[in-house]
RNA sequence: GGGCUUGUAGCUCAGCCGGUUAGAGCGCUCGCUUCACAUGCGAGAGGUCCACGGUUCGAAUCCGUGCAAGCCCACCA
C-alpha cells in the first residue's frame, strides 16, 4: 500500500486506468451463460461528443458495468453512424471554403474525400467515449457503412423489395432546396412563422369583370396552378363549377372544379390548386386528372414554367415580385397577417419545399402492425411507460417512409436499370441484365436514408446476415437506452425491421431519458452558444464527476436535465470525499492497531450497508439512476463519513471498515468507474474492481436494535452540538453533560457509546441519572426522546439566549401537539383509521406532551431564577 | 386542432403505492487550521408544497377545473 497523494487528481488516473482496462481486455464479454448486451446508439462518425451523448453513454455504461459485476456475459457494441446528409454537408462546407463544390469533384472523388474525412475525424468521438469511461468492446466496433453493415442493408432492401414492401413511386415529398435531397416526414421540423395570407383575384374566363378570390400563403406558386377548387355544395360558386378562371400574370386558363377539400369557412372558400407544390393539391389533382406544373427547381428557383420575368428568381424574390405585379394589375384583393408553421430541414434549417418527384418508399403501414403488437403485448416495454404512447401515436398513424436521398454519401440503392427497361434489385452488382443480357446497366443514383442502416443496427452489428455466434448469444439485446427525441426516427424503425428480419424484437426494454438543457432550461446548441462541452467538464472535474452528475440528474420520470457546472463541482467534491476517506483508511490500516471486536458503530454501519446494497440494486433494476446516485451519496457522506468514520477513530475494526469501504467502491463503480478502480487497487484488493462481484446484501447483518441505539446517540450528539454552537461554547472547550433519563434504552445507549459522545460532542464528563435531587442550575438544556440533557456553563449563562432557544423549542412542540390533538379527537379518525396508525399518532402525542412539559418546566425555572 | 410533461426553500430538484417534525445540493448566516478531506467540519435561517373545488378519518401525494411554463404530433390553403 502506497501513501496517497493529498489531492485527488482525476485526469492523471483516468487516463492511466482506462488504458489498463483496454489493454487488459476487460471490456470483452467473458464466458458466462447469461448474456447482457447493449448496442450503442451510434453517434455521427465525424461529430464530437456532446452532453446528450455523455448522458446516454453514461447510463449505458452504468448498466454494462453493473451486469459485468453481476457476472453476466456482458457485451456493449460500440460504433458510429455515417450520418449521410450531416456528414456530406460538413465536407461540402469544407470544399466550399476552398471555393469548390462536390460537382467539381464528381461522385467518385467526392466520396473518397468523405472517406478520408471520416478517417481523419472518425476517431475523435470514440476517443471521447473513452475519456468518459465507456466500457464498450472496441474489438467489435462497427460503422454503418462498413462491409458487414452494408451487406445487411442490401439484404434487407432486396428482401423488402421482393415482398413489395419497398417500392418506387411518384409522390409529393419534403425537399430540402439546400441539401438537394428528399427528406422523410420525421426529418422535417416545424417553426412558427408570422406570415401573410394573400387574397388574390382570379378573373373569370367568361366574364373578366367577375373575380374569384383565392387565399394563399404561397403566391409565387400560382404559375403552377392548374385549377381553382370550390366546395361542391358552396352556393356562392355553384354556377362557376365547370367554368374557367384566368391565371393572373399569365395568359393561361384553368378550370374551376368542385372538391370537398375546399373549406367553405376558410378565406373566400375558393382555393388555388397547385399539384406539383402541395401535397393536398396533389391529391386533388389526382382526383380530377389535373396536370402538374412544376415551377420551382431543385434549388427553389423559379424555372421556365414561370413567365420569363420570374425565371431564375428565388422563392422569396419571386414572391415579392408576384405580389407587386399583382398589386399593379389590381389583382391583389387584400393582405392579412397570418400565423402558420414553416417546415424546415432538420439538418440545415432551410425551408422545405413540397416537391413532386419519384422516390423510394418503405411500406411502413404494413410493417408497423407487428411492431405495435410487440409493445402492446408487453414484449417490449418502455421505461418510463408513458413513452409508449408516443410510440403508438406515431406507429398507428404511420405513413410511407421515403428512404431515397439525392446525395452521394450513403448506401447506394441496390437497384439497376437496363436499357431494355428491366429493373434489377440485387444484393450484389449484376454483371448483365438477366432479361436481355446487356451489360449496360445503370445503378440508381440515390442513396438510402441514414436511418435505414440505423434501423438494422441491433442485428447488423452482431454479424447478420451471417449466422454468427454473437448474433445467437446477444440478440435480442437486453435494452435500448436513448433520448425521447428519436423514438420516431429510430426506435420505431428498429422494432419494425428487427421483427421483420429476425422474427424477434431487437430489445425488450426501451429506457428513455430526458434531454440535456442549459441552466435556463434551453436546448443546448452550438449556434446559441449555450452548449457545454463534456470534454471540457471532464478536463476540469473528471469523468467520474461528470458521470455522477448526469446519473443523479436522470430522474425516474425521464424529465429533461438542466445541467450546470455547479452540479459537476458538487460531484467532484463527492469524489474528493471518497478519495480522502480512502486515504484515511489507508493511514489507519498502516497504523496496525485494531479493535478486536465489533463496536456499536461497526454493527450499525454494517446494518446500514446491507440496506444501501438493496436500495442501489433496486434502483438499477428500475433504471432509477438518480435514486441510485442520491442514495449512495447520502450513505457515503452522511452516514459512513460523518458518523462511522468519526467513531472509528476511537477504535477501528479493520474487517468492518474494509468490508464497507470496499462495498461502497463496488456499488459506486458503475457511476464512478475510475476513482473506484484506483481506490480498489490502493486498498490492496486483488484484481480489478471492473470485474469484481456486485455486493449481495447479507440480511443477517441488518440489526434494527443497533440502529435504534445509534439513533439515540446521534440525537444526543446533535443536541449537545446545538447547545455548544448556540450558547457560544468555545470549540476547543470540553463540556460536561448531565443526562436525566426516563427510558432505560437511553441509559444503555449512552453508557455503551460514552466515548463516541465524548469525542463527537466535545464532552468530558457524562453523568447519567434516573433521578436528580435538583435540576442543575446555570446550564443549557435540551430534551430528547426519553431523556433530559443539561450542559452546565461555567461562566454566567446568557439567560436571554437560553430562554429564546427553549421558547422556540416549546413552540415547536406546542404546534405539533395541537395538530395531533385535533387528529386524535376526531371521531372519524378514531373510527376509520387503521389501529396501527392511531397508535402511532397517540405515541407521538405522548412524546410531544412529555417534551413540552419538560421544556416548559425548565423555562419556568429559568424565569424564576 | 390533438396529446404529453412540469409548477415543492433564493436557484436546481427529490419526495414511488395517501398518515414524514416536507428533504438534498448550490447559495445565504454564524462558528471552526478537530491529526482523511477548507473540494472540508459543526450549527442555523429559509417552504400557506401554483389556485380553487372534490374523494378520504387523513392529500404535497389521488381526481376534476383553472392559471402558468415547456415539449411532441397534425396536409386546412
Amino acid at each position: 500500500m502506497t501513501e496517497m497523494e493529498k489531492v485527488y487528481n482525476p485526469s492523471e488516473l483516468e487516463k492511466r486506468i482506462y488504458a489498463d482496462w483496454e489493454q487488459g481486455g476487460y471490456f470483452a464479454p467473458s464466458g458466462a451463460e447469461k448474456a447482457f448486451s447493449l448496442v450503442i446508439p451510434p453517434p455521427n462518425v465525424t461529430g464530437a461528443l456532446h452532453m446528450g451523448h455523455a448522458l446516454d453513454e453514461t447510463l449505458q455504461d452504468i448498466l454494462v458495468r453493473w451486469h459485468r459485476m453481476l457476472g453476466d456475459s456482458t457485451l456493449w457494441v460500440p460504433g458510429t453512424d455515417h450520418a449521410g446528409i450531416a456528414t456530406q454537408n460538413v465536407v461540402e462546407k469544407k470544399l466550399a471554403a476552398e471555393g469548390r463544390s462536390r460537382h467539381d469533384y464528381g461522385r467518385e472523388k467526392f466520396i473518397e474525400e468523405v472517406w478520408s474525412w471520416k478517417k481523419r475525424y472518425g476517431d475523435r468521438i470514440t476517443g471521447q467515449l473513452r475519456l468518459l469511461g465507456a466500457s464498450c468492446d472496441w474489438s467489435r466496433e462497427r460503422f454503418t457503412m462498413d462491409d458487414g453493415c452494408s451487406r445487411a442493408v442490401r439484404e434487407v432492401f432486396v428482401g423488402l423489395y421482393q415482398k413489395g414492401l419497398i417500392f418506387k413511386g411518384l409522390r409529393i415529398i419534403n425537399w430540402c432546396p439546400r441539401c438537394h435531397t428528399a427528406l422523410s416526414d420525421v426529418e422535417v421540423n416545424y417553426r412558427d412563422n408570422a406570415g401573410k395570407l394573400w387574397h388574390l383575384r382570379y378573373p373569370l374566363a367568361g366574364d373578366s369583370k367577375r373575380f374569384l378570390i383565392v387565399a394563399t400563403t404561397r403566391p409565387e406558386t400560382l404559375f403552377g396552378d392548374t385549377a381553382v377548387a370550390v366546395h361542391p355544395e358552396d352556393e356562392r360558386y355553384r354556377d362557376l363549377i365547370g367554368q374557367e378562371a384566368l391565371l393572373p400574370l399569365t395568359d393561361k386558363k384553368i378550370p374551376i372544379i368542385a372538391d370537398e377539400y375546399a373549406d367553405r369557412e376558410f378565406g373566400s372558400g375558393a382555393v388555388k390548386i397547385t399539384p406539383a407544390h402541395d401535397a393536398n393539391d396533389y391529391e386533388v389533382g389526382r382526383r380530377h386528372a389535373l396536370p402538374s406544373v412544376t415551377v420551382l427547381d431543385a434549388s427553389g428557383i423559379m424555372n421556365e414554367n414561370a413567365p420569363m420575368r420570374y425565371k431564375g428568381l428565388t422563392r422569396e424574390k419571386a414572391r415579392d415580385l408576384v405580389i407587386s405585379d399583382l398589386e399593379e394589375a389590381k389583382l391583389l384583393h387584400s393582405i392579412q397577417d397570418y400565423q402558420n408553421k414553416l417546415s424546415v430541414c432538420y439538418r440545415c434549417d432551410t425551408v422545405v419545399e413540397p416537391r413532386l418527384s419519384p422516390q423510394w418508399f418503405v411500406d411502413m403501414p404494413r410493417l408497423a402492425a407487428p411492431a405495435v403488437e410487440a409493445v402492446r403485448s408487453g414484449k417490449i416495454k418502455f421505461y418510463p411507460e408513458r413513452w409508449s404512447k408516443v410510440y403508438f401515436d406515431w406507429m398507428e398513424n404511420i405513413r410511407e417512409w421515403c428512404i431515397s436521398r439525392q446525395i452521394w454519401w450513403g448506401h447506394r440503392i441496390p437497384v439497376w436499370y437496363c436499357e431494355c427497361g428491366e429493373i434489377i434489385c440485387a444484393k450484389e452488382t449484376p454483371a448483365v441484365c438477366p432479361k436481355c443480357g446487356s451489360d449496360r446497366l445503370r445503378q440508381d443514383e440515390d442513396v438510402l436514408d441514414t436511418w435505414f442502416s440505423s434501423a438494422l443496427w441491433p442485428f447488423s452489428t452482431l454479424g447478420w446476415p451471417q449466422k454468427t455466434a454473437d448474433l445467437k448469444k446477444y440478440y435480442p439485446t437486453s435494452a435500448l437506452v436513448t433520448g425521447y427525441d428519436i423514438i420516431t426516427f429510430w426506435v420505431s424503425r428498429m422494432i419494425a425491421l428487427g421483427l421483420a428480419f429476425m422474427k424477434k424484437p431487437p430489445f425488450h426494454k426501451v429506457v428513455i431519458h430526458g434531454l440535456i438543457r442549459d441552466e435556463q432550461g434551453k436546448k443546448m446548441s452550438k449556434s446559441t452558444g449555450n452548449a457545454v462541452d463534456p470534454v471540457e467538464l471532464i478536463r476540469e472535474y473528471g469523468a467520474d464527476a461528470l458521470r455522477f452528475t448526469l446519473a443523479s440528474m436522470a430522474s425516474a420520470g425521464g424529465q429533461d436535465l438542466k445541467l450546470s457546472a455547479h452540479k459537476v463541482l458538487a460531484s467532484r467534491n463527492f469524489m474528493n470525499k471518497l478519495w480522502n476517506v480512502a486515504r484515511f483508511a489507508l493511514l489507519k490500516l498502516a497504523d496496525n492497531r485494531f479493535a478486536p471486536e465489533k463496536s456499536l458503530a461497526d454493527e450499525w454501519i454494517l446494518s446500514r450497508y446491507q440496506q444501501i446494497i438493496n436500495k442501489t440494486t433496486d434502483a438499477l433494476q428500475k433504471f432509477y439512476f438518480g435514486e441510485m446516485a442520491q442514495g449512495l451519496y447520502d450513505f457515503v457522506w452522511s452516514e459512513f463519513c460523518d458518523w462511522y468514520i468519526e467513531m472509528s477513530k476511537l477504535g477501528l475494526h479493520k474487517e468492518t471498515l474494509l468490508a464497507v469501504l470496499n462495498g461502497i467502491l463496488r456499488l459506486l463503480h458503475p457511476l464512478a468507474p475510475f476513482i473506484t478502480e484506483e481506490l480498489w487497487g490502493r486498498l490492496g484488493n486483488a484484481g480489478r474492481i471492473i470485474n469484481a462481484s456486485w455486493p449481495a446484501a447479507d440480511i443477517r447483518l441488518i440489526n434494527k436494535s443497533r440502529e435504534t441505539r445509534m439513533a439515540i446517540v446521534i440525537e444526543l450528539v446533535k443536541a449537545v452540538r446545538n447547545i455548544r454552537s448556540e450558547m457560544n461554547i468555545a470549540p476547543g472547550k470540553k463540556a460536561d453533560l448531565i443526562v436525566l433519563y426516563s427510558k432505560d434504552a437511553v441509559n444503555e445507549a449512552l453508557t455503551e457509546a460514552k466515548t463516541y459522545i465524548q469525542q463527537l460532542a466535545g464532552v468530558e464528563k457524562i453523568d447519567l441519572a434516573a433521578r436528580l435531587a435538583a435540576k442543575p442550575r446555570n446550564s443549557s438544556h435540551a430534551v430528547l426522546d426519553g431523556a433530559e440533557v443539561f450542559v452546565p456553563l461555567d461562566n454566567l449563562i446568557d439567560l436571554q439566549a437560553e430562554i429564546a432557544r427553549l421558547e422556540k423549542e416549546k413552540q415547536k412542540y406546542e404546534d405539533e401537539i395541537s395538530w395531533l390533538k385535533k387528529k386524535l379527537t376526531n371521531k372519524n379518525f378514531i373510527e376509520k383509521a387503521p389501529p396501527e396508525v392511531i397508535d402511532k399518532e397517540r405515541e407521538k402525542e405522548k412524546n410531544c406532551a412529555e417534551k413540552y412539559r419538560i421544556v416548559d418546566e425548565q423555562l419556568k425555572a429559568l424565569k424564576i431564577s
